[in-house]
DNA sequence: GGAACGATTGAT
DNA sequence: TCAATCGTTCCT
């Protein structure tokens, strides 16, 4: 079922993320959370990295919706995405923030900070909370030892804000968040 | 070959 | 509010 969501309008896909579980079964030690926050980029959206066509930083957003598209940037960061739409179409959510469900002690050894509200609430906190490398970059998100997983379904509702830290295309209400949970990266 | 700039974070 | 820090992209 995740299959047929990978190909379903990239908006869309981004709201139906919220929910969702990303494990990671590393030799560390297993890692899940639950997914809060995410943002949509799009093929003709003039923020998205994909925006100027094919490079081979991007690459990946070309590649199969479910795929894994790791990006280095800032000099010392790292971010994860989920890549959608059909091969060739340049399409990805960004995960923003994840609500620590397992393994909270080992996010906390690698992120070496205590507080559970400042583990996993931001694109690059969480890929470093769940140990998340650039040896995942094209990786195809339903088989292990990174994968999504959807479980029991939950009611809540979902806010729908402008992006953040974007210089084009900053009208867009293509960030998404699970209205009312703590930890959201920027809860406005 | 070189310059400008990030889908960020943490400290001041 | 600002520095850290470097790969990617784009210009010359």
């Amino acid at each position: 079922m995740l299959q047929k969501l990978f190909k379903k309008d990239t908006k869309d896909f981004a709201q139906e993320l919220l929910g969702m579980y990303l494990i990671h079964e590393s030799p560390e030690g297993k890692t899940i959370g639950k997914i809060v926050e995410t943002e949509a980029y799009l093929w003709n959206d003039p923020a998205a990295h994909s925006f100027r066509g094919k490079t081979m930083r991007n690459s990946p957003m070309f590649g199969k919706p479910g795929t894994a598209y790791v990006y280095f940037t800032y000099g010392m960061h790292y971010c994860f995405n989920v890549v959608t739409a059909n091969v060739g179409i340049g399409e990805a959510v960004l995960i923003r923030a994840l609500e620590p469900i397992e393994g909270i002690e080992l996010m906390k050894k690698r992120r070496k900070r205590e507080d559970l509200y400042n583990l996993c609430n931001g694109p690059a906190k969480l890929v470093q909370a769940m140990g998340i490398s650039k040896e995942h970059n094209t990786h195809f998100l339903l088989h292990k030892p990174l994968y999504l997983e959807e479980r029991k379904k939950e009611m809540f509702s979902i806010v729908k804000k402008t992006r953040i830290g974007i210089s084009l295309a900053k009208n867009k209400l293509f960030r998404f968040y699970i209205k009312g949970n703590d930890f959201v990266s920027f809860p406005v």
